[in-house]
DNA sequence: GTTAGCACTCACCTCCGTTGAGTGCTAACA
DNA sequence: TGTTAGCACTCAACGGAGGTGAGTGCTAAC
């Protein structure tokens, strides 16, 4: 066998991690010779078990309990026993209705998504809406605000709409605005916002364009307008969920939890170390190496339109997850959140 | 005495709810005799407790326990006793610093808003952005998503960016949309909402809009898009500082609590109820009528700038909140949002 | 290699006595 | 008549003692 574990230790390290899925806890000797037909005693699962311990894969709370799985167990199980079946038809129809996309702006389409991944996995639904470097220039629109003070309006492609105050000229008229934009619509559509940047670098760059004071005054804007970074949009859903699970019981855990949720740089940080890989991805516990976030399991998985703006969506619970039932769930709704992106512009 | 409570109730009334606000803990005679300087022996104290609690305003949760004030004792506090002492020019000055506003987006300004209200009371703060209705026209913009799906991108004259997305007649090409939106912010520049909606309901009325393909169009358009409410935004800091209250120290409180949180229609409900007050108001516990809000009091004030549109900020806690501390920040922010929106127009 | 038997461990529960803050009542006092 | 000292009483909170039961490791027999 692999890994140096026999059929019928993994057997019993399957058997264990299921039943303290189910149960949240500590799992015995005589409950899994019971309750699964290996026919073998008690005795023998606990020698075994005791074998599983020594290798680190599981762990007991104190000396007279049954054991529970080390995050290290909860890792081999992901990896070598966890089978990710397929939703079957039924299922995806199901999970297809569960959405309502109709008549959606980005952020009511996000917030959806939370809300149904949530809801169906009874844990915290996380969705992070496409970042704004991803996206593809539409549109760009500049406001008057105030003495100097211009309000910049952009949108994506897809129908993100982000917006940012930026420092100008004051001496710049609502009609100059309004040529300016004109003018960066007509030449930045179609290109991501890395393509823009580096257009922009580049006339900069030349001569000329300090000869043309309309170009002159657009590539300013723009660079001011669209260099920054804009922050990043992140949605949690069913916050409250994760506070019925057993590991978070007591007053210290849930104010950990409700202060990881609230200051969402941390999940953010968090979601964005999946956003190159593909697939669902798995974040097991102190591997997050948030304090606030210790505990916790991370399924993610990105969403993309054709065009390439990419967002993440995942579900966040605790280590003792369903991952089985949440896998496919995070899985099928990224194919179906890069569609539905990628419907709104080929309808066109 | 006015309410049939002597000056010495009055007195040790106000010393009992002023102990239990700082402790959070029954406050007996003994203390109250000995920290406040009436001159009375606990005995005494004892005997006009007991009249108070005969008259509903204090409770003891048990026999052998120092007396808390019921709402009914808050409520008479805050209405009779409360003092509440403008800020001096040294703390408004401090206030005014505390905040950051330069180049904000309006949300981000909200945002702001409710991160230092929270940071300064130590409680949760509320932020409520201008409601749509309330606000002042000043551009719109329609952009194809797909096949008959427009996104419509609103500005209000304080920079408030909402949008949504409308269905329509397919047939309208981008041409057709700017000439549309070009009409519209030159017939609704200016107007308030409700102006707007009176406008177009009256136009609509009009057979010669029917001969004008344009107006009518355009009319159409603004009614998908200006007609329906558009979701008020909430903003909420500090969640987490409400569950270091020990009201709120058990793992059900803390759920209790979360929720309401993470439900924001409960709170725009709350919070709504205040729209047309002026100036600082309270609402005690029960009053809210929210049975996860429970054991809550609100303390909200509204801010506006001069073209009337209307959003609300403030400070939730626990019904034993430093009432005295917190209203005249809450009182002096809202003056201070109200300022910072028009200053955005003044300038203009 | 497997299993029955057995002594042992330890979290959890319940019972119970102690402690102390605080009360209500009564009688004495100014 | 209002104030106060004294006193018996109440009750939450704490902590220790004992019982229970699920589960373990070890050993010896199969």
């Amino acid at each position: 066998m692999a890994d140096g574990l026999n059929e019928r230790s993994q057997n019993i390290l399957e058997a264990i991690v299921e039943d303290y899925i189910a149960s949240a806890e500590p799992v015995g000797s005589r409950a899994i010779s019971r309750k699964h037909d290996f026919h073998l005693s008690p005795a023998s699962v606990r020698n075994v078990m005791a074998d599983l311990e020594e290798m680190g894969l599981l762990c007991s709370p104190h000396t007279s309990s049954g054991r529970i799985p080390t995050e290290k167990g909860f890792q081999y199980y992901i990896d070598t026993l966890l089978d990710v079946r397929d939703l079957n038809h039924n299922e995806k129809q199901n999970l297809r209705n569960s959405y309502r996309f109709q008549n959606m702006r980005m952020e009511d389409i996000m917030q959806e998504v939370g809300r149904v991944l949530s809801g169906l996995s009874q844990y915290t639904g996380l969705v992070m809406a496409p970042k704004f470097i991803s996206t593809v220039f539409r549109q760009i629109d500049f406001i008057r605000l105030s003495q100097g003070q211009i309000l910049m309006i952009y949108v994506s492609e897809t129908g993100l709409v982000q917006n940012k105050v930026i420092e100008a000229d004051p001496t710049l008229t609502g009609r100059d605005l309004e040529r300016i934009s004109n003018y960066l619509n007509s030449e930045l559509n179609g290109l991501s916002i890395q393509e823009v940047r580096t257009k922009l670098n580049r006339e900069l760059k030349e001569d000329r364009v300090h000869y043309d004071k309309l170009k002159k005054q657009a590539f300013n804007l723009s660079c001011a307008a669209l260099q920054g970074e804009i922050e990043d949009q992140l949605y949690v859903s069913g916050a409250s969920l994760m506070l019925e699970q057993p590991e978070f019981s007591t007053p210290e855990q849930m104010k950990r939890l409700v202060h990881a949720f609230e200051s969402k740089k941390l999940l953010i940080e968090l979601l964005d170390r999946g956003q190159s890989a593909q697939g669902v991805q798995i974040f097991i516990g102190s591997e997050s190496s948030q304090v606030d976030l210790d505990g916790c399991s991370l399924i993610t998985s990105n969403f993309s339109n054709q065009k390439g703006a990419i967002g993440t969506l995942g579900v966040i619970g605790p280590i003792r997850m369903n991952y089985s039932q949440v896998v496919p769930i995070v899985d099928f709704t990224a194919q179906l959140v890069s569609r539905v992106l990628d419907r709104e512009i080929e309808k066109n």
